[in-house]
DNA sequence: AGGTGTTGTGTAATCGATTTCAATGCCATC
DNA sequence: GATGGCATTGAAATCGATTACACAACACCT
């Protein structure tokens, strides 16, 4: 109220800094520090820092707080796309279990280039991140070392080398399986697949499917494309134009499988009459193509929020062993795999 | 190679600074700066200091760099909600401009929830960042005064009073006409529609609806709900058990159209046979879904794009007057909306 | 009464970079 | 040969906070 120097409400145009805090509340610097933080001061003391701040409009610098205190706060996640709805479920799930913590989230979108998965790793070594959370490609998941990194690592979607780093994952065998016997037993039994070249988890999907067709005497033709829309929906059309295709396809995860369906379309292949579609990621549109497309459900959120938590758990305890957590995939049957070919054309499938 | 101190090749365990680096080079700190920078130095050191910097792997700690040099070269981006495929794919490419030019991103999501805004706010403010790229709630949007804030802000998808801020948006007005023309051309006449209430956006789409129903002395009924496919679910399924419904429907964004889609399945309706559905993004689903649903294609990616283009603009000059960027949208026509139904039928929508 | 903690506070050092300022050497110019 | 730029370089100040350390005041226990 008084004509003191300029410290009349706010928007003085000079930034305010701790010092100009202290100087209003007629403490020292440390008090002001200790006040804002969970130092030891006195009520009577707290109560005139909290007014000065209040006064003076006083917002604390963050990157001089992360110098001093050489806690950045900030997480990095690493995913090849944002776009795809299981990273954009995962990011969302990430983000939430960051901003409760008081953690700031550094978002990079690698497009499965091992080149820009070490450009961003060395960005998060800059910011002397407090963790990182990683879907790597196969090509980085190996040659990985979070020790030599300066931070902890917690891997999403695609595993490492076993006993390097924690990791989330689901159990993509136990999901390929699913998904495999859902086929069968609704009378498919020549089955193939579209899968993802770049990650260990289309590796994995695939080993699974031909593990769980293997335990019933049968084989499984795969092909191994990109994993995008794109690359799956030409594939897909190649694929529809040879002579012999199998009854029933399997898509690696929810990009995939969109391209799988274009293709089908654009080649004018009924769904499932003349061929059954399956694949990973419930995404939206899932459930409203067609007769709707049969996937394994993943728990996204779950996913992120469970990596968070390790995350949190291995700063608390650096030395502990890596630890694993595989989450189940839910099968989710819906009308692209129903077997409703008629008795003719069943013949392709008859057993042997 | 000699038995120097701890610099043998890298993980020292200890991080090495700035300072270990001209001790290495054999120069003073403001040389290794300059050289890392832009600053002028003389070949000869440069190639030392880079030698230097490669052989203890100097890694610059972006927290003091920001202290000191007082840019922080980062950006907010504030969306309601990173799931929302539009707002995924802008953040994808505010992202790729931002680490184009050296910049890094953080993402908040609101949730529609001022109280929200109002705290990433003050973190942006916080973190002192070189500007935001925002989309406000209409309550915020009002209020929001960019000059209080301390950084430039660009809006998107939801505009202010004009001359407030710099924005990015679509020609709701323009787009609105567009599918009000295609539904009328095909043959509908009474048409509604279910906005979203909590942004400018989904007003300025209900007033452009309103506005080309009435060039051709027609109405329109809208109703008002929360901008998620729940409410927009729980809203179609109330008005379809209603005795006069329209013949069209227009949602107001992506997650409207999914919610109002699987409303009308939950009710048995037939789409386009016994109602039309129309609606804003080309999500991917919206090719899949039933007959492909009719929408407003948006420039996802060079409203992105742009917005973070503008920012750099009004950060070069930050005198210059407030600028509205609007992007036009694209119809894109499919089976939703096809005229089908049958000359009995008809008479429900007959001109009076 | 005399140590011995405990609590609260201020002073000053510190985090790791950039940037100001002064100094140096070198060359061209008069 | 003195002088005035120009290009490099180093020493030291600085950014704005946190925190180590010292110290004062006060309660508590022999």
């Amino acid at each position: 109220m008084q004509d003191h120097d300029n410290l009349t409400e706010n928007d003085c145009k000079m930034t305010v800094r701790i010092k100009d805090v202290a100087l209003a509340a007629g403490v020292s610097v440390a008090t002001v520090s200790r006040a804002l933080g969970d130092g030891p001061v006195s009520d009577e003391l707290r109560k005139k820092v909290e007014a000065a701040v209040a006064a003076t409009g006083y917002l604390p610098n963050l990157s001089a707080r992360r110098l001093r205190s050489q806690h950045s706060h900030t997480i990095g996640l690493i995913v090849s796309d944002i776009r795809n709805p299981f990273f954009t479920a995962v990011s969302r799930a990430v983000e939430d279990a960051a901003y409760a913590v008081g953690m700031r989230v550094i978002l990079c979108n690698t497009d499965e280039n091992p080149q820009k998965e070490a450009m961003y790793l060395r960005l998060m070594q800059e910011e002397r991140v407090t963790g990182v959370i990683f879907a790597p490609t196969r090509a980085t998941a190996q040659k990985l070392d979070p020790q030599q990194l300066g931070f902890p690592v917690v891997l999403i979607d695609r595993a490492a080398p076993p006993g390097q780093a924690d990791a989330v994952v689901l159990d993509n065998a136990e999901a390929a399986s699913l998904l495999v016997e859902h086929l069968l037993a609704q009378g498919y039994q020549r089955i193939g697949g579209l899968f993802g070249n770049t990650s260990t988890t289309g590796a994995e999907r695939h080993a699974g499917v031909l593990a769980a067709m293997q335990r019933h005497g049968l084989q499984a033709e795969a092909r191994f494309i990109a994993p995008t829309p794109e690359a799956a929906e030409q594939a897909m059309r190649a694929w529809l134009a040879e002579p012999a295709v199998p009854q029933a396809l399997i898509a690696s995860n929810g990009l995939v499988l969109l391209g799988m369906l274009r293709g089908a379309r654009a080649a004018g292949i009924a769904i499932p009459q003349q061929l059954a579609l399956a694949g990973f990621d419930n995404d939206n549109w899932t459930e409203l193509a067609g007769p709707g497309l049969t996937v394994i459900e993943q728990p996204v959120y779950d996913i992120g929020r469970t990596a968070m938590k390790m995350l949190l758990e291995r700063l608390e305890d650096p030395a502990r062993s890596a630890r694993k957590v595989v989450l189940s995939g839910r099968l989710i049957a819906r009308g692209s795999t129903a077997y409703t070919m008629a008795a003719d054309a069943g013949q392709d499938g008859a057993p042997r």
